[in-house]
DNA sequence: AGCATGACTTAGAAGTCCATCT
DNA sequence: AGATGGACTTCTAAGTCATGCT
């Protein structure tokens, strides 16, 4: 995989698409296509199963697609109905096989008190009745193979359940566990009682997310401070004082003064609307043109502000580093189980204006500030709760073990729900990213068999089948997101596979030496282009115009199919499985085929690491993880080149040297001269590698360009991977993760050997 | 039974820090 | 010592997906 056919064109200009022609179609109303007879569907649905073991003949499979055609034509009233009918079949029919589910998320046992490690914490034997949707406790499959005394049959018996292969049991003794502590310098706390192996222990089985939460609530954002008199606002010309709520949305507005936002005509009048929002009766009756609106003065300011900031001397840095310390410590942590976990995100946002991605409609929307009044508050009943501000009071204080929130507000773009929660490091999102990691894996036992399947309902008799079928090739295949339906005019115009429309691909029979090639085009998550041109099989390619027949480009071109339709089919097939557990699968399974290819035995470290680099790179366009060139990559690969260029001279004149220095030795046959051989001989190889890793990290940062790395390394490769490829080559861990990615991978960091296997 | 909503993961950009070079 | 630029951190938007409600 090589990533070629990945078009590199950027994050389009939003406001600069021309895709406003199509925005709200109604895809219910459209006007024909596709309709198929409802009794129609059931006959053949029955015959489908009478004869399913037959192999359709090419003429069978000639006359379904003419019947296919065929009932194409009718109404779509008609249409909507049947497809209604249908989900209604669909989920009937939906629980006929369900795999059972088994065991829930409780706690089996009371994480409090370390306890013994348990080797994966997962226990599989249900002790209580399943409740709702436990999937998953069970997939822990990790085989701890040196893991500090071992006991328990218990484990080794989940062991067996789940681990078919190896039965290994070497009881090694238990490999670095303690982190120095007293080397992160504060923190004289002696908890961090050396890092809580949270993966050792069991899991709840019954749902609840903890049994215990204290934290001392959110910190919200500093009250606006009004501009000192100096700094005016002109408005057509004329100085103008503003009342400080004005004032302040006013000045939002012009610290983004140099951001592109604020050129753009739906910022401007969004903002516009919502700043008057603020004014005073005569303020609003002054200013009615935002184009009279001078900001300058504010801006400068605000510059100046940074930039005396960045001039501060050292002490007066130190003071706020402390003061932010001192916050961190206070309010960046929260206990949970008995063990004090980092949080994630413990400032409240703070107001400002509204920067959506892409061509959103409500970018330059004011975001109002948060207050006390608007935060709920979720801790346990018995522990201390987090106090208000004087004066103020919480909206609410509820006691939901359920979920795994701190706190939570209700914002106003949206009007969605934003939320505290842990940091990635913490055992409450690291079981689940394990999880994750799991779910994955476990379909990679059964993708040959789901992707036979897929190419087989190719040729169902029923549309939705079909479109069901070609929609999870590409999900497989091009790891493109589910793509849920999203509320027309809220949010940019942007889809995924369920939700693309027909003037998203482009049908080309014939292109260059290629058949049946697919050409897609159309604005993914964040507004991130994705554009490719693949090869697909023929069925593929008659499929898709056979989806395409009396559309226009705003339709959908899976008209029979959502995300909820797909999600319930894959649940079927795999427990557990949803659309995004492909891009996890896909993506490891990537980037640990990429490393067996790509690393060399006798390659040394930089060539290693850059082959590592390939590897997730190879996944990061897979993904279509695309970031904006930086600003300064021109200039900053110039440096480099330039490096390189002295490099190589410097390498030519050692060379010269241990050629005269030779010469020398030739001609004396002394110890001195030998040994200013030996010396030159030193220098050209040291050069040597230093130029290698200086044109090394030339390459990777070439091919980096425009990709990001960063997403898929944290979000969809299973650390373990990277974990054994680091062991295996003897290759520091540091080399591949900085600090913040081994505390969140710290589970496999610690589990996973040479010789793990995604 | 469809839809709205809540919870949680994934995402790129912006902001900050810090090492290295001049 | 100050500037520079890249690495790391923070921020918060934008997805996914299951659920609960009507």
């Amino acid at each position: 995989m090589s990533g070629d056919h990945r078009n590199t064109d950027f994050q389009v200009n939003p406001g600069s698409k021309t895709n406003d022609s199509h925005k709200h179609k109604d895809k219910h109303k459209d006007k024909e296509h596709r309709h198929k007879d409802h009794k129609k569907d059931k006959e053949r649905e029955k015959a489908k199963h009478s004869n399913r073991e037959g192999r359709d003949s090419e003429k069978k499979q000639r006359d379904k697609e003419k019947e296919l055609k065929h009932s194409n034509g009718s109404s779509d009233k008609h249409r909507d109905k049947q497809k209604e009918k249908r989900r209604d079949e669909k989920v009937k029919s939906s629980h006929i096989d369900k795999p059972k589910r088994e065991n829930e998320n409780g706690y089996a046992s009371p994480p409090h008190i370390k306890s013994e490690p348990d080797d994966n914490g997962f226990d599989p034997s249900p002790k209580h009745k399943p409740t709702k949707r436990e999937r998953d406790d069970e997939e822990f499959d990790y085989k701890p193979k040196k893991v500090k005394k071992e006991d328990e049959k218990k484990a080794k018996k989940r062991r067996q359940d789940y681990d078919d292969e190896e039965e290994e049991e070497d009881i090694k003794p238990k490999k670095k566990t303690k982190v120095k502590k007293g080397m992160d310098g504060k923190k004289p706390k002696k908890e961090e009682e050396e890092k809580w192996k949270w993966w050792e222990e069991e899991r709840a089985t019954d749902g609840s997310k903890w049994r215990f939460l204290e934290h001392k609530g959110p910190v919200f954002a500093l009250p606006y401070e009004p501009l000192p008199q100096h700094i005016r606002f002109y408005y057509d010309g004329k100085q103008m004082k503003l009342n400080p709520p004005a004032e302040e949305v006013a000045t939002f507005f012009a610290k983004m003064l140099d951001h592109e936002y604020t050129t753009k005509d739906i910022f401007r009048k969004n903002f516009f609307k919502d700043w008057r929002k603020e004014m005073t009766p005569e303020e609003k009756s002054k200013i009615s043109d935002l184009n009279k609106c001078n900001f300058n003065e504010m801006s400068e300011y605000f510059k100046a502000q940074s930039e005396a900031k960045k001039q501060m001397s050292k002490d007066e840095k130190l003071k706020i580093k402390e003061e932010n310390e001192r916050i961190l410590q206070e309010y960046g942590f929260c206990i949970m189980d008995n063990h004090k976990e980092r949080i994630g995100n413990f400032r409240i946002e703070p107001p400002g204006l509204f920067r959506g991605r892409g061509d959103h409609p409500k970018m330059g929307m004011l975001k109002r500030r948060i207050r006390p009044e608007d935060i709920i508050i979720n801790c346990s009943k018995d522990s201390k709760h987090p106090k208000p501000p004087a004066g103020t009071r919480w909206k609410e204080l509820r006691h939901d073990n359920k979920v795994t929130w701190l706190v939570s507000w209700t914002e106003n773009i949206q009007g969605s729900i934003k939320y505290i929660m842990l940091n990635p490091s913490s055992r409450i999102k690291g079981e689940k990213d394990w999880q994750k990691y799991e779910t994955a894996r476990r379909l990679k036992k059964c993708v040959e068999r789901l992707r036979a399947q897929y190419r087989d309902d190719w040729k169902s008799k029923e549309m939705r089948i079909r479109q069901r079928a070609v929609a999870l090739y590409f999900i497989d295949k091009l790891a493109l997101r589910a793509g849920n339906e999203k509320e027309e005019g809220e949010t940019a115009d942007t889809v995924g596979c369920c939700s693309l429309r027909v003037e998203h691909i482009n049908l080309h029979p014939k292109m260059d030496d290629q058949e049946y090639v697919v050409e897609f085009d159309f604005l993914g998550k964040d507004s991130i282009r994705y554009y490719n041109k693949i090869p697909v099989e023929k069925r593929v390619f008659k499929n898709l115009q056979l989806f395409l027949e009396n559309k226009q480009p705003e339709d959908d071109l899976f008209d029979r199919l959502n995300t909820s339709i797909l999600n319930k089919h894959l649940q079927e097939l795999m427990d557990g499985l949803t659309a995004k557990v492909f891009r996890t699968y896909n993506a490891s399974i990537t980037l640990q085929q990429q490393l067996n290819a790509l690393t060399s035995p006798d390659d040394n470290l930089p060539a290693k690491i850059l082959s590592y680099n390939r590897a997730n790179r190879a996944v990061a366009v897979l993904c279509n993880h695309q970031r904006a060139p930086p600003k300064t990559f021109e200039k900053s690969m110039q440096n480099l080149q330039t490096k390189i260029d002295d490099k190589q001279k410097q390498l030519a004149t050692a060379r010269k040297q241990l050629k005269t220095a030779k010469a020398d030795h030739k001609a004396s046959h002394d110890d001195k001269s030998k040994k200013m051989v030996e010396m030159k001989r030193k220098a050209v190889q040291r050069i040597e590698e230093q130029l290698m890793k200086l044109q090394m990290q030339a390459t990777d940062r070439e091919e980096n360009k425009q990709i990001a790395l960063g997403t898929s390394k944290l979000n969809y490769l299973d650390p373990r991977i990277s974990v054994a490829w680091c062991k295996k080559w003897d290759i520091s861990i540091e080399k591949i993760y900085n600090k913040t990615q081994r505390e969140k991978f710290a589970w496999a960091i610690d589990m996973a050997e040479d010789d793990f296997e995604f």
